[in-house]
DNA sequence: TCTTTATATCAGATCAGGCTTATATAAGCG
DNA sequence: CGCTTATATAAGCCTGATCTGATATAAAGA
């Protein structure tokens, strides 16, 4: 199963939409989305699962409790595939943006470049 | 079926990288995914069908032809969700930059804003 | 017009995903 | 310890996605 058949689903994608605000315990993952999809327990874990054996969370056990968090890892690969097709919407200046916050940061703040694409003329 | 459906397969995510380079008779299209996957022809048509009917490509004739090309709809709300994430990856100064070029670009260019967030103290 | 080329659709078979009910595991508590 | 709470796994069913081979449609060319 691919990265984006893990998201296919809608209840897993409200997972990690609950799971975006911090970590949670199964148990009140599974109440919201129960609620919400009309699913049984067995159901949400399944897909708990899911997202876990995709690396999309990590989990850690709190006595009985299973606490959730997202794990960016997928969601980040995902992210660098639609990179491909960016340029169809974004405009430029974004895609320096990008360029710019991802590698050359720490250049910046070590050597305090005076080289200032930012402004452009 | 949901946009991250149609991307969950990868003779689509295929088809998809390929008009990424500019539009594609059906033909060529299938000549190469063919070659890749060993797939039919009918089943390539199938899935120019559903990236179509999901809207993710356009097409238009050309005689007997058929040419497909990139449609960046689906594409660009996928981006929208991942935003709610990217915070988990993305140094912030990204999320300022995409803010910037997205919303502000012509405001800062018209108004020369001397508010500057880019400089933390 | 007849034939070839380009692409789409149809019908049927297969398989994977997701759901439910029932049950297992393990911690918390009286 | 038993009982309850929290979560996971198992087994079986059902639906829908995808594939193939056959066929339809339509443009191009002899």
């Amino acid at each position: 199963m691919h990265a984006f058949d893990v998201l296919g689903d809608p209840v897993r994608r409200r997972i990690l939409e609950l799971l975006a605000d911090g970590e949670q315990p199964a148990g009140t993952l599974g109440e919201t989305v129960r609620r919400e999809f009309g699913i049984s327990q067995p159901a949400v874990s399944q897909h708990l699962k899911v997202l876990r054996e995709h690396g999309f969370t990590t989990v850690r056990a709190e006595g009985a409790r299973r606490l959730y968090a997202v794990d960016p890892g997928p969601l980040r690969e995902i992210d660098a595939w639609l990179a491909g097709f960016r340029r169809f919407w974004a405009p430029p200046l974004a895609a320096l943006a990008t360029e710019l916050a991802r590698g050359r940061r720490e250049r910046r703040l070590r050597e305090d470049d005076p080289d200032d694409e930012r402004t452009t003329p």
